[in-house]
RNA sequence: GCCGGAAUAGCUCAGUCGGUAGAGCAACUGAUUCGUAAUCAGUAGGUCGGAGGUUCGACUCCUCUUUCCGGCACCA
């Protein structure tokens, strides 16, 4: 007798051992169609495993979490069974979920084209709709090995001697002719696989390791119903739809060429949104006890040999040379806040220091690692550096977070992220000061009532990190604020300050950043507000148009009232329809579009209409400048 | 850097089999003076990313190269 106990506290109880779907069958046919997988004492196992013993059950189906994920796992199984089909010779790697889906990894002497991306989905659809089911072999290793090795698959069975226990019993699911070795679980029929799609294919280094062979990766997403993986290409559109490069050429924010890779050249509209940006920050860490400074862009390589950064990082360095001497563009700020810092004796008593610098930093990234505005070669960060004693830590770290917590907010960014890298394997300094470091940042983050996640082995060399990142309003994750202890080269370039006790000590230094840079958090932002930016961050705030000609002279004075009063305001006075300037405007993501005709000349008034459509009526342009105005100082998003 | 793809008018994109390039929008000119997402007509616009090669002939095929796109790797 055998007594299975399900979520609900109910009971069944079966004279044999039976396979999970068999319990699911007891239970009703639709939960055995929809089943996927079962979880026993917390575990996840295969629908078609027996159970022996009494005990809880909860059956998986494709409307679970667990379930997606093992569904697209399958489909990863469905996609090798179709490339085998297809190209026989494929060696196969792996074939993972990740986020939305999974892949495979092949090795194959054809190069795999969109073409034949369409031919594998179609394969795969095939097999999906026969529906045929998924048989489940528990064996040997040796036998395991005997398998693959019939079938010529040397990655499998390089997995199975570096990464098997030989007195494992791996488990082989068979797929028709196809096997493939998974911890499984997976589907019990592949009829539960329809509804995926094959994205793309790139190359990829077997194991991550670009000293391995590069193999094909083919991408796809899977999901559980038609309409799910309807409504998750509908956001790949969407997402498209606010890419920051395109809307920056829509725009006329900013361009790329040729000439300058990875570098970009701001327009006019661009450089005011950057500017307001920049003016922001400079504003609020001016309010928070920071001094800005700014230091060269050109230092002699020297200062980078002292520092360590030419060890690890000068290839990566834009080099100069003039005369005899080897310059680098500077790919950080902090070698040069220590040389203000060193500038005349400091004492305990100027601590904390805190040197900010809008700092225009050049790393040369690696041109397969350019991404628009989003990874680039030229850009400014928002850096800082607190020079501090080690008790001061807890509270600057613990200030800074309020500072992030707040400019991220006026930002229009809700959630943020956090997490602790701690201290990595080569690293220097004590363990007695990681140990302190590492307590400093948790507690502030606990002071502060947030939930982090613990990076065990992340942190930088020199001391721990809190990765701040923050999500967009399309559910990504984008790492922008950092906090990191440094113990190490505040020592390296000699600085010190004197301690009540008159002795020398070196400070310890805070690197900190809250947007990271500009460049990067101005393409974040774009994507996130999709360029409909709050007035008090867009390029142009409002833009007059005038309806005939008749009325230019009052749209200029309107435009000139705006003006004065510090709005970023333009006027449109061509020609044209007021339908055709509506249209360009709005497109243009201008949050007031200023209509006057024959009426509000007369009455010295505007018609406001914002870029969602709504209309506002016509108002005084005091009236408009007043709720502007608030809007401005609340940061907040245009009025309906 | 590695794998794969792409580059054609200011922008978005067509271009068949190798026979010297086309649309829409924008620009310019003219008409129109108009009330909330595209007024009409006309004109002009191109070393087809760059350099070589094959060919009677190359946007098209080949080689090299630059940049971009998608990943991988990297990210102080």
């Amino acid at each position: 007798m055998l007594e299975i106990t399900l979520p609900d506290g109910s009971t069944r109880n079966f004279d044999n051992p039976v396979r999970i779907l068999d319990v699911a069958r007891d239970i009703g046919a639709g939960l055995a169609r929809a089943t996927v997988a079962g979880r026993v004492q917390g575990e996840l196992k295969d629908a078609s495993d027996m159970l022996t013993e009494a005990g809880d059950l909860t059956i998986v189906t494709r409307d679970d979490a667990d379930g997606l994920e093992i569904i697209r796992h399958s489909c990863a199984h469905l996609l090798g069974h179709a490339i085998k089909q297809l190209w026989p010779h494929s060696k196969m790697a792996i074939g993972p979920v990740i986020e939305n889906g999974f892949y495979y990894d092949i090795d194959l002497e054809h190069r795999i084209t969109d073409a034949d991306l369409a031919r594998l989905e179609q394969r795969m659809h095939e097999l999906a709709d026969s529906d045929y089911a998924v048989v489940k072999e528990v064996v040997a290793w040796d036998e395991a090995v005997r398998v693959f090795d019939e079938r010529s698959e040397p990655y499998k069975l390089e997995i199975l001697n570096e990464n098997i226990a030989r007195d494992a019993q791996p488990a082989l699911y068979h797929h028709q002719e196809y096997i493939d070795m998974c911890r499984g679980p997976h589907v019990p029929t592949m009829g539960l696989c329809r509804f995926f799609k094959l994205t793309r294919v790139s190359g990829a280094y077997w194991r991550g390791d670009n000293q391995k062979p590069m193999l094909q990766r083919i991408y796809g997403t899977a999901w559980a119903t038609q309409k799910q993986l309807k409504n998750y290409l509908g956001q790949l559109v969407e997402a498209e739809k606010r890419d920051h490069r395109k809307l920056g050429k829509q725009l006329a924010l900013f361009h790329m060429q040729e000439e300058a890779p990875g570098m970009a050249f701001w327009h006019a509209r661009g450089w005011t949104l950057y500017q307001t940006l920049l003016q922001y920050m400079r504003a609020a860490q001016q309010e928070r006890g920071y001094h800005e400074i700014n230091t060269p862009q050109v230092v002699d390589f020297s200062l980078w040999k002292r520092s360590g950064h030419a060890d690890k990082f000068g290839d990566d360095m834009f080099a100069l040379q003039s005369e005899d001497k080897q310059f680098a563009l500077k790919p950080m700020n902090c070698p040069c806040h220590i040389q203000v810092f060193n500038q005349g004796l400091k004492s305990y008593r100027d601590l904390p220091l805190r040197f900010a610098e809008f700092g225009s930093c050049h790393r040369n990234e690696m041109s397969g690692a350019l991404h628009g505005l989003m990874r680039v070669r030229g850009f400014v960060q928002d850096d800082a550096h607190i020079f501090c004693t080690e008790q001061q830590i807890q509270d600057e770290v613990s200030a800074f977070i309020d500072f992030l917590h707040a400019v991220y907010h006026d930002l229009g960014f809700t959630q943020v992220l956090y997490r602790l890298a701690l201290r990595p394997p080569n690293r220097v300094g004590s363990d007695a000061d990681w140990d302190k470091a590492e307590t400093a940042l948790a507690r502030a983050l606990a002071s502060k009532n947030l939930q982090w996640e613990e990076l065990p082995g992340e942190g930088a060399f020199y001391g721990p990190k809190i990765e701040f990142s923050l999500r967009d309003v399309i559910g990504r994750v984008w790492q922008c604020g950092t906090m990191q202890v440094d113990f190490a080269m505040p020592g390296r370039l000699n600085a010190h300050y004197i301690a009540e006790d008159g002795g020398k000590r070196v400070p310890v230094m805070l690197h900190r950043a809250l947007l990271g840079s500009f460049e990067r958090f101005i393409g974040i932002l774009l994507e996130h507000h999709d360029g409909k930016f709050p007035p008090w961050l867009a390029p142009v705030q409002g833009m007059v148009l005038n309806i005939t000609d008749a009325q230019a002279p009052y749209a200029a004075q309107v435009e000139e009232t705006l003006k004065k009063s510090g709005f970023r305001v333009e006027s449109d006075l061509r020609n044209e329809k007021i339908g055709l300037k509506i249209r360009e405007h709005t497109l243009q993501r201008i949050p007031y579009l200023l209509v006057v005709g024959a009426r509000e000349a007369q009455t010295s008034s505007i018609a406001v209409r914002t870029r969602d459509g709504d209309d506002l009526d016509a108002m005084p342009v005091a009236q408009f400048a007043e709720l502007l105005a608030a809007q401005v100082a609340a940061k907040a998003p245009v009025k309906a």
